[in-house]
DNA sequence: TACCAAAATGACAGCGCGGTCAAATATGTT
DNA sequence: AACATATTTGACCGCGCTGTCATTTTGGTA
């Protein structure tokens, strides 16, 4: 900065000031300061910036994975709010695991960002802590909970399992399937929506789960419909945990004869994109994550920047089942 | 970290060592330390850290979008090899854009990112030399060029679009349609190898580019095969340019009755994880998204350690075409 | 012209940590 | 016991910037 200086001949304060607040410094030296910074190709030294002001200006987002479509559409809605605003978003993931989620927490919390934007309620009593010491607000997301650390935004992972069920026992199933690959813990709990569904309506789930513990795709969901194939238990319906798995099936059925929804209704969570295109088009259940994402964001600058006096404690976004080619009524 | 020291009753010097090199510490201390840490919740500020030290342990990576499988892979690959090295990865996107890239890497310099990792070999003259400027290893990825920054790891995509295109042109097909979302730099280069293959082979491409500048989906590839069909203007084969809009197609054409490949051969690109899972399963160009990531994590690493005396300039990672059932022979 | 308020510029100190070297302590040798 | 050496601990300063307050300059008014 002083070399800046120098070459502007001014001191190195009104440097700082001009790339800071350009309105506080007369137009004359601003241009002058300009002028210098683009002949150095100087980039101001971010690490003493934040440690003099005691500011970041950067929000830390925690997902379990880039690996999914799921959390590129939620990181797409908060890059969209944040882009703009002045905050630098650093992404950080998890991997499906509340230990490395901790380690995640340690480094944005080290970093001082200013709001922490995390998926998921379950953390470990260290990392709920550090949250909570660090004073800067939280949002946890995709979920919902009794005891949010501070702000929740999400959805009812188990009603949805629920409602799903019963959307597809409605139909006149009974044999209905679960469908899932690594059991995480939305999945948890959208299975035991599933389970206490079933049970209600007075269906026996047993040897209806098929899992397998890998990430979810449109190859495990085909691996996994040969499966039940192959062993003569195929059911009259199956509950995919995710569309990947849903579409894998779908093709896996096509290709060994079965008429869907005549033979086997499909149903998929979290209408993907291409759930609208295949062929037949797959029901889902739609969850917002653009606007799960986008809400959180907007939530986390309201209450950085202070224009949020009384902040909500939680947003149910719900879900909403599309029932389209995919499932059909039972046939008897 | 006063506070820390106090606790542990020793000097602050000795919390910041035994916090960084536990082992130059005794197992006393370290344990007092540990505990004191503990019990506060201390998280070190890293901006001090980085100050004091000047080294971020951080590399930059610098993608297009985060909204495209291909990304989702790659970056993927470079967090494997990332994690556990101690260097956080910052990952900015530049949406498409050079001049939102040359701020990405204002800030990642701004950072003192030890490395800096891009997708693509097109930049602003300004970025350009805030790259050089920095010091740092520079990774130009995805593509290859004549005129590298620093290190170049890719494949060339004007061949693969007119080696693509030849696989087509040797199947008998002579109307021959490129399909394409939004023509990013690589789209481009593809495209024009498509040309070229095709004037090689005598075979005009006249009215035979099907464009519709949005992100590529499976929702546009079946929007744009549409409109073909609408227009009465089927051609006998089609190179999409990604896998994505490969497989809308493909849905839409089954959809219109056509046959995949009696009446029409498609053919991909990057041959997506469902490529293989189709029906009929989809021909496409496998480029080797994993193996590029975790090469320029890999040399990455290599450098700032100074493990690489020789570093290489460029590396050409290739491609490979397979055939599946989504392309046949010409039917005259 | 003298004066005042507002705008523009500058000086100083310190943010929290780590590199460097000095001091203290432990360990081994004669 | 006396000394040399290795190991462990501590003191000091500065990394590059910004908040605060002081000082200077500008423009407007009586």
């Amino acid at each position: 900065m002083d070399d800046v200086a120098r070459l502007a001949k001014v001191s190195p304060i009104t440097v700082s000031r001009a790339l800071r607040k350009p309105d506080a410094v007369s137009s004359e030296l601003r241009q002058r300061i300009d002028a210098a910074v683009h002949k150095l190709a100087y980039v101001p030294n971010l690490a003493a910036s934040r440690l003099a002001s005691s500011r970041s200006h950067s929000v830390g987002v925690i997902v379990p994975t880039l690996y999914n479509v799921i959390f590129a559409e939620y990181l797409l809605a908060l890059h969209e709010v944040f882009l703009g605003s002045g905050f630098q978003v650093v992404v950080v993931n998890s991997r499906y695991s509340v230990n490395e989620e901790e380690d995640a927490i340690r480094t944005l919390v080290g970093q001082r960002v200013e709001a922490i934007i995390i998926v998921g309620v379950d953390h470990t009593p260290m990392a709920r802590r550090l949250l909570q010491q660090s004073k800067v607000p939280v949002i946890e997301t995709f979920e919902l909970t009794d005891d949010p650390i501070d702000i929740n935004i999400g959805l009812s992972q188990a009603r949805a399992g629920y409602d799903a069920t019963q959307f597809l026992v409605d139909l006149g199933h009974r044999r209905i399937g679960f469908v899932v690959g690594h059991l995480d813990v939305r999945a948890a709990a959208r299975f035991s929506g599933y389970r206490q569904a079933m049970e209600h309506a007075g269906l026996s789930s047993d040897g209806l789960l098929a899992a397998n513990p890998q990430q979810s795709s449109i190859a495990l969901g085909s691996a996994i419909m040969g499966e039940l194939a192959e062993n003569g238990k195929i059911p009259e319906a199956l509950f995919c945990i995710d569309d990947n798995l849903a579409l894998g099936a779908l093709m896996k059925c096509r290709s060994l004869g079965l008429q869907v929804p005549g033979d086997i209704s499909i149903l998929g969570f979290h209408d993907l994109e291409f759930a609208a295109y295949a062929s037949p088009a797959l029901s889902s259940v739609v969850t917002h994550r653009h606007q799960l994402g986008r809400l959180a964001a907007e939530t986390a600058i309201a209450i950085i920047s202070g224009k949020s006096n009384a902040r909500p404690t939680q947003i149910d976004l719900g879900y909403r089942i599309v029932s389209r080619q995919s499932t059909g009524k039972a046939q008897r």
